[in-house]
DNA sequence: GATGAATGAGTATTCATTCAT
DNA sequence: TATGAATGAATACTCATTCAT
């Protein structure tokens, strides 16, 4: 955190931070609605109800609102899959837990897809975004790889068998939520994706 | 094409089509590089190698060139898609085919990793972009799953499989370009994948 | 002249330099009328009867503005000084040469006090317009210095005898202008400046 | 002093004062470094140590600082030009006293030629400052006549003389302290100087 | 068709000044 | 008195789009 260093405000009264959530806040809605790039500062202050020039009172520009609001994101993401993760029955039984990390994940996207598209969509063009965006693969990768050995997993390649189940149920969920092939059918389509997960984790 | 109605001129002599592919490569290319907020008409023309003033003759407004260069970069994933899939040995065999297709998918992101993220980031915030991007999965799919079935594939729940299966295909491919997760070993990671599509096709 | 590198137009037909010297002819006036930084940029394009955009056009930035006037300034200054001292009768006669200097420098002091100031102000602030004032300083006693020579001077010292020269000229016309001081007599002043000139001269 | 007419607090107590001083010294320090217009009120807030919003319970407004900081400053100058011209040595021996001063003169330019320069830069723009810096000229002026009369000088035209000798010890100063001319021998200019004064004042 | 000069609305950011505490 | 958060008008500069030639 070198926002210290260029001389923006670090809030420490409870109304200042009020004030910088509201600016976050205002940030994650509009930047889910239009999108960064359509989106401008005095919209954003004007949605937080405070005055433009305040928010160069809490950020260094425009994107460091943005960099603050994938933060909000990540933790808005990673929190919920900290707890689903956090202490598996055991023995392992991914008959049981598969269809259960489907719906989590479905549900996790159902209320983040928009800031996700924009967010994720900022990633060709900003280094930072990009960056934050692969720890936060790589958090959700080791959290889970780190429970289910816990949970005393022993197969071999866990971490690419890990990526693989992330990207087949993002994949899944995404199309899923948007439902825009009207020739999936999305029930069979789960059915078909827990048997290969199944069989990735347990062959 | 309603590009008619809007007073677009339609080149029909070659000087004036090379012109306007002149414009679609310019456009291409800084998207690519820059991305398309980044990109500014003036730069398009002076890449193109010609005035500002014609790009609007031969497109209505910046995201016509957009939507046109999407056009292109179609056209140049799914020429080597169908070339790949048109006359599928028979008897099919999963075992040499998915490899293939897995190299083909390397290959191709590998050629168009750049533009494909330019272009895909614009799906959040535009929706004529989002439904190119939809017809081009969907166009993907219908070509594989048409192929199979023409090669005497007669499994059930084939768009559902074809789906997960470019699914999975594309996250490997785009991991593996851009290999930024050092704890994967890639080479395992494709073993894994092979095993899991062969047996979405066969089981 | 690097403005080619960084992309500012190089007006080339009659009418674009025409607009060009509007710009300058405004940023000239303001800048004397109320200094560099009360003036802005849309107020100059407003003056010069063009867009706020086509000033960027013709110009890097602001400063670049400035710098042109600078060079107005100067042309408008060397000018007559040139034609001054161009042909100066021999033998020289510093009895009747240094009269009509110093009215030569009060009329040109007249005419260009305020922008003077405006860009001289500048000095302090700014490295090239300071290089620029150095390099009038500079030219002008060069130009004197050399006119001397040809007319058959022979004393020694002449480019400090000239430094000296011209900034008691310059002070006078100064004080002379804006004749702030109620005690002074600026006739007699001119007297006796007219007597330590000739006296540095001929002595 | 029309403070008090216009809400701004006069400091009666030591504290305030000091912080007043405070205030004003580090507004001498930025206008110094890097001019009027590119110093901003916070910066000088925070340099005094004290808080922005103070900074108004003791200045009308960024003006009045400035203003101050050039009471402050004339204080400067002054102060040893009243030592060094109060007592002069009858008889008055000018071959004596002119290198003495020009001395003064180049010692006083030394550390103040900053400030100078970035308070004379706002003489153009601004008629309450350009007014204190021609009261400062009047009263150096009005000082140098007077102790010369006092110590017996009989001359005539002594308001013009001193005047030019103040512009021409100025000017030498100024040139001297920045030597931006490599083809001015100083030293020979300094001796041409001193003829020069010796002879306005003695001939 | 073609040029590139011109437009002017739009944008991020700064900063003198005010005000609630 | 003092703080420093808050205000919002002001400003330099950009860029998609138009238009005279």
């Amino acid at each position: 955190m070198d926002n210290k260093a260029k001389g923006v405000r670090i809030p420490k009264q409870e109304r200042s931070i009020e004030k910088k959530n509201k600016i976050i806040s205002a940030g994650y809605e509009l930047f889910s609605e239009v999108g960064y790039y359509k989106t401008n500062t005095a919209e954003i202050a004007k949605r937080a109800g405070v005055s433009t020039g305040i928010v160069y009172g809490y950020f260094r520009d425009k994107k460091d609102i943005l960099v603050e609001v994938i933060d909000i994101y990540m933790a808005k993401v990673l929190a919920p899959l900290f707890d689903t993760f956090n202490e598996l029955p055991t023995p392992l039984d991914f008959h049981s837990i598969i269809p259960r990390v489907i719906e989590f994940a479905v549900d996790t996207h159902k209320s983040n897809a928009e800031i996700h598209e924009a967010l994720h969509s900022m990633t060709s063009s900003d280094k930072e975004v990009n960056e934050k965006f692969l720890s936060l693969e790589d958090n959700m990768a080791e959290t889970i790889a780190k429970s289910l050995e816990k949970a005393g997993y022993t197969g071999n390649s866990l971490p690419e068998k890990v990526h693989i189940a992330i990207n087949l149920v993002q994949s899944f969920a995404h199309e899923y939520i948007y439902d825009k092939h009207p020739y999936i059918d999305y029930d069979n389509m789960r059915a078909l994706l827990i048997d290969m997960l199944v069989g990735l984790f347990t062959k």
